[in-house]
DNA sequence: ATTATCTATTAAATCGATTTCCAAAAAGCG
DNA sequence: CGCTTTTTGGAAATCGATTTAATAGATAAT
């Protein structure tokens, strides 16, 4: 029943030109003339013509397709960031095949698989929890695919990434609770094989030390991700003998889990408990009391990560950046929550 | 410097049989031993060998790939049927291009063309705010593609779509509202050419027209989706000689930008005015009072919505589904914004 | 007028996997 | 053992656009 597709020939039939000159019509080459280049195209849409670019691509070696893999599209920092991908794609022509890792080891491997198999030119990745070892992102290399690593990443991969100034941002909205006269600051962060949450841990221990206060080892927690792990935790820390005074978590999920014990346990925000949270989640700024919070830009992290395809990996743009690893300062965002003075 | 590819043919070489066998020992034909298969395979994986969809795909004439368009990515509703959608290619081990119409209809236009372009087995639709007509939408089907729409759809068009119960879903959630007590309902919709917002309104009006109670003309807001205007004409309500005592949405924020003006007002609720959303945005939960809303299912939306393509459209698999569209039930979440009682 | 230069146009090769059709070899049968 | 049937394997065509190399024709230069 369905009805064959028409193809250049179909067209330079009509016409009676050669298939070749129709092709060159409608890529625009220069060696055409105007009026030719209108008449094919006008025969074009009248029959309905549809560019096969799977014949194309075959042709010419490339997809013109990127692929994403992230833990979740429905986190408002990753569908941020794609949308910003997206709109670079859209802009360069290019289209995009998106995948999410759910946070799974095994589900990355099987997006990257898939996406190799689809032949993608290139892969943005944001790796998921799980994530320690980087061979299936090497296998990436190994197909000559290009590869790039935004938000989170493995250090020990060489190659391109962007990522935000985590230890920085995480440095200076430590001394912000500091200024506020937090002096007991616990720390919730992610899982310690992952860069950007050891830097976040970094920053803060950074401010800690310089601060010359001391806390105990248990206001220290790694991977505390997830929101039980998080209710847990805080609950047992709060109602320690000496508790905290302070929260710098590296989710506003962590820290809305902590704004809901304190609400129930009757302890004031900001004035006997401060909350800090990371990502600058749309609900931040709509909660009682607001959330102070980190905005990392994310769709500019998008954006710049699909730039660096365009302008440095995509064939004939080739042009080595000297520092693979681009950084893109956060917003300190201070709301209610960590605001005493 | 880019290595060239890796071919069955090279494949062929190395083990001394033809191309042919290899491409039928690498796809499960039934006429290859498993013994043959797995040297095959081993020698694959050991050349790096990789799979070239486009050579696949030109010869067998499909993408496996379909195509969404969704007027915003980053919003949860999309979102969440994105990744439902997702699940189903993933397991269909198809793959997705995702576009984003921006709620503009030239967008929508110019993402269509890409996917046409792309050479997408199939589109699955939910149409932008500006969309009035059907012409673009008639090109996919003329170029033999798939067409489903899902949530915002045009009722002119023929074939296949995945929509709510909006128009019982309105009206329950309205005689919910009028047993609460509130009997000066005001409706703030979307606009009257897409379906779903006119259904909604429907839906409110037939349980008003039962209730018996009779409302002024401008308690009844078409067109009113941007924050902005919704502040305008909910300001100018409330502050008129006779106020609603009830809001009814069609979406979560517009009910929040009313709680936010009630608070500034001092307006209590829902004691004084009663609010009800659209969509079950993850907020609704967070805030104080917490949000009545509507539970959209929009997993299982995007998941149906693909699923027709794989049951239905599919070649090989298609079968006429006598009832083209195919209606997911919500969910009517009551919490404290509407429970006055 | 003759050669050189340029233009317009095309035939044919190519990309890599799939698939049809055919040949050869092996197995089965009387 | 000779014949038929089945199995195993391969040659070659195919999908549709691009691109190289080549040709015919036109124009310019000497």
């Amino acid at each position: 029943m369905r009805s064959k597709r028409v193809t250049i020939y179909d067209i330079a039939k009509e016409l009676g030109v050669s298939a070749s000159y129709v092709s060159k019509a409608l890529n625009d080459h220069p060696v055409i003339s105007k009026k030719v280049r209108d008449t094919v195209r006008k025969k074009a849409t009248e029959l309905n013509y549809k560019h096969n670019s799977h014949a194309a691509n075959l042709r010419q070696g490339s997809s013109k397709t990127i692929g994403v893999v992230v833990p979740h599209i429905n986190q408002s920092f990753f569908s941020e960031a794609i949308a910003g991908i997206e709109e670079v794609c859209f802009q360069n022509n290019h289209s995009l095949i998106i995948c999410q890792s759910h946070e799974s080891f095994k589900h990355e491997c099987k997006a990257i698989d898939t996406l190799i198999h689809q032949n993608v030119d290139c892969i943005l990745i944001s790796i998921s929890a799980e994530t320690k070892s980087c061979e299936h992102l090497e296998n990436i290399k190994k197909h000559d695919i290009g590869l790039i690593q935004f938000d989170r990443y493995i250090d020990q991969l060489e190659g391109y990434r962007v990522v935000n100034d985590n230890l920085e941002t995480s440095y200076n909205v430590t001394k912000v609770l500091f200024q506020q006269g937090y002096k007991r600051i616990a720390y919730l962060g992610g899982p310690d094989h992952t860069t950007i949450f050891r830097n976040r841990k970094d920053g803060f221990l950074m401010a800690l030390k310089e601060s010359g206060f001391s806390i105990p080892y248990d206001f220290i927690v790694t991977d505390s991700l997830s929101k039980e792990k998080t209710i847990e935790i805080v609950a047992e820390l709060l109602s320690s003998k000496e508790p905290p005074d302070a929260f710098l978590t590296v989710s506003d999920h962590q820290s809305l889990a902590i704004l809901e014990i304190a609400a129930s346990k009757g302890i004031k925000i900001p004035e006997q408990l401060g909350i800090f949270g990371f990502a600058n989640e749309a609900f931040t700024n709509i909660i009682k009391p607001s959330l102070s919070s980190v905005d990392q830009k994310s769709k500019e992290l998008g954006k710049r990560a699909a730039k660096i395809y365009f302008e440095n990996i995509l064939p004939g743009n080739e042009s080595t950046l000297e520092n693979q690893e681009e950084v893109i300062k956060c917003d300190i965002i201070i709301r209610e929550s960590s605001m005493r003075i």
